[in-house]
DNA sequence: CTTTACGCCTGACGGC
DNA sequence: TGCCGTCAGGCGTAAA
């Protein structure tokens, strides 16, 4: 599922095939994606020129002139840029036409993904304003951790996957800072020490980062018309790997569920 | 205020 | 082989 590694490499990937194109046709096959597609979206968009495509979090924002198009790929969304003549895929619910060469397509089996326009600033749209910091503002640091955790009784984990507290740590790359912070995920957020935060908020970071990277070599995969686009094998140490052994002490790896969520983690080298 | 539960949706998978 | 129940999961919202 798209976490933000995956956001941000489709961000990448599709911004220099379509960045200054006019948009010359749309079509919304199914528009019933966790919130109705916007309305008269064709209307909207053909003519428009496409500024740029920056995320925020886990959206993508499509800047065109006259507004923003917000694009969320929820649990199973996927984009890509093909030739109009490419055949359409099951769950191709969006397209975008840039010229017959350069359609986007927004693929969503689950429909939890999101298309909205906004004519306004996207970051004052309600699903935005609130947000934490970027996981590379600054901001997030580990004395920010600690002082936004005091008093918090809820699971470390649970804390650092709030996108009040910081945005883009899902649920995959939540378990894998965790255990190269040495952390328990089940800790309780208020019991977790400025140091050990510190160390939290840097592995965060370089996880995402590596994640990114690694994102980087699959960028052709956007001009594809078969399989995932843009998605990729990160090395994950912990996640997914119940009953195998921790590549650092040798114990096994054990699973449980932390807030409705499987966390994965080192019993010994996590506390 | 914090915390928890749930719904949205469909493909994959295990059990029978 | 095929049917059916369960699970996965981001994120908003309602409820406790």
């Amino acid at each position: 599922m798209p976490e933000l590694p995956e956001v941000e490499t489709t961000r990448r990937g599709v911004l220099p095939l379509l960045g200054g194109r006019r948009v010359s046709a749309v079509m919304v096959n199914d528009g019933r994606l966790r919130q109705p597609v916007t309305r008269d979206l064709e209307t909207i968009l053909v003519g428009q020129r496409l500024r740029d495509v920056e995320r925020r979090a886990k959206y993508l924002l499509f800047q065109f002139e006259s507004g923003a198009l917000i694009v969320h790929l929820g649990m199973s969304g996927s984009l890509r840029v093909v030739p109009a003549s490419a055949a359409k895929l099951a769950h191709d619910h969006v397209e975008i036409e840039f010229g017959a060469e350069r359609v986007l397509r927004l693929r969503d089996p689950r429909r939890f993904g999101l298309v909205l326009w906004t004519a306004d600033e996207p970051s004052k749209h309600a699903l935005l304003a609130k947000l934490g910091p970027e996981p590379f503002d600054e901001a997030f640091c580990g004395d920010y951790l600690f002082d936004k955790s005091r008093g918090r009784s809820l699971a470390v984990k649970n804390f650092i996957m709030d996108g009040h507290v910081v945005v883009g740590v899902g649920n995959i790359y939540a378990s894998e800072a965790l255990f190269r912070a040495g952390i328990h995920p089940a800790r309780a957020a208020g019991r977790v020490s400025r140091a050990r935060y510190e160390s939290l908020a840097t592995q965060a970071r370089l996880v995402l980062a590596a994640a990114i990277e690694a994102g980087g070599t699959t960028l052709r995969d956007f001009m594809r018309n078969d399989g995932e686009p843009g998605y990729f094998s990160q090395k994950l140490k912990v996640y997914g790997r119940e009953g195998e052994a921790c590549e650092s002490c040798g114990g096994l790896i054990a699973m449980q569920v932390i807030g409705q969520r499987s966390s994965f983690y080192c019993g010994k080298c996590q506390r």
